[in-house]
DNA sequence: CTTATGCTTGACCATGTGGTCAAGATCAGC
DNA sequence: GCTGATCTTGACCACATGGTCAAGCATAAG
């Protein structure tokens, strides 16, 4: 009895493992969907089926709960582009991370606008994140990318904002899945439609020019 | 006095034009910033420059300001597009569509924000918009899209998601800026160096290529 | 069974929020 | 100056929100 009686206890039961991944999955739901400000504990706690002071029982502030989701989420956003191998073929690779973040779109697009809204309320919770992590594998792909310029094997772009534009190409399709949907697309052919025309833009446009 | 005495005149007097100027403007500031939910009335009020009841003499409540500062954003999100001139060469037009675009990034990015905010929180306000005169328009300029495909003047691709890659593209430099300053861009060469990117790969995307 | 630990919750509190109101300050027209 | 309409605000209210707490419930080990 070191701590407060209120406080979880250090090792992991079933029911808190069962309870902490239910109460993550609600809080991605909601704070995808409201932002951190607009986002209520009690609607946390209602989507996860669960009585607030209980949920506060597992996190002991909304501030807890969010960095909790928001930094699962982080760690499924860098992975793609770690993988982006410099030894690989220029085209394979680049199309391979497109197609990569497309799926998440499709699949989790929760997650991509948990962190859209964090970077469009002026990215509070993750400043230091962007500026340290994300920006060294950045600077490292980077590298790599303007390799491949250099060595004439993709057009010269500038390769921070190549990376910008497939983030955003492919970003969008879940960040704005309202927006398309109002547009009236037939969702059945919205992604492989959306897939080709990245294809043919975005590769096409990196093919080197001669001269 | 058919009226509540608290109700502002129906003429506009001079002092209210100025106030309503500056409470819309001090209002975007905020809204983009937070979003709808995450905003609160004393902010803009404080951003104003105004007390909190004079605000809401001149807008009664929080949703009307937030509708007005809206519609008015969404006025200018739309002209651009409009002016996608199917007589034109489809290069030119589509260059200069991208680059409006990207001015309006730079130049107002609070506007694309606002507006990034809404969608991502399901477009509870401006559903109707989205289906209505927003699809209209897109629907007519995709329409000129195809034709020029159908005319071999650029690539085939879906029209609709050509859109969609300008739109996510531009709009990235105003709703990712903190994420792009993080990742420690100079800001001189920032946007010269986007604009040259998007041209060589979206232009050079569409080229239509021989059979 | 008993007991100790972990789990759950109704009731509660302090604070912040959107919005009101009545009374005072300012201004245009005379 | 005077008068009536417009503008401004301190004080206030009802309600929602993040968070607490003490007491009750479940459960696994003896």
């Amino acid at each position: 009895m070191t701590d407060k009686s209120t406080a979880p206890p250090a090792h992991s039961t079933r029911i808190q493992q069962r309870n902490r991944q239910r109460i993550l999955a609600a809080a991605l739901e909601v704070f995808s969907r409201f932002g951190y400000r607009g986002a209520t504990v009690a609607q946390i706690a209602e989507a996860a089926s669960m009585s607030k002071p209980n949920l506060l029982y597992y996190f002991k502030t909304k501030q807890a709960i969010y960095l909790a989701v928001l930094e699962h989420t982080l760690t499924q956003w860098l992975e793609p582009l770690q993988q982006l191998d410099a030894d690989g073929d220029p085209f394979d690779e680049i199309w391979r991370y497109i197609t990569c973040k497309l799926d998440s779109s499709r699949t989790a697009p929760e997650a991509s606008r948990l962190f859209a809204n964090e970077i469009l309320q002026g990215a509070p919770m993750i400043h230091q994140f962007l500026a340290t992590d994300l920006k060294t594998l950045v600077d490292e792909k980077c590298t790599v990318l303007q390799r491949w310029i250099d060595e004439r094997r993709i057009a010269p772009v500038t390769p921070i904002h190549l990376i910008f534009l497939i983030w955003a190409a492919t970003q969008h399709y879940a960040d704005f899945q309202v927006q398309i949907a109002a547009l009236g697309q037939d969702t059945s052919t919205l992604f492989p439609d959306g897939e080709q025309t990245l294809k043919t833009i975005i590769l096409g446009g990196l093919r080197p020019q001669p001269q």
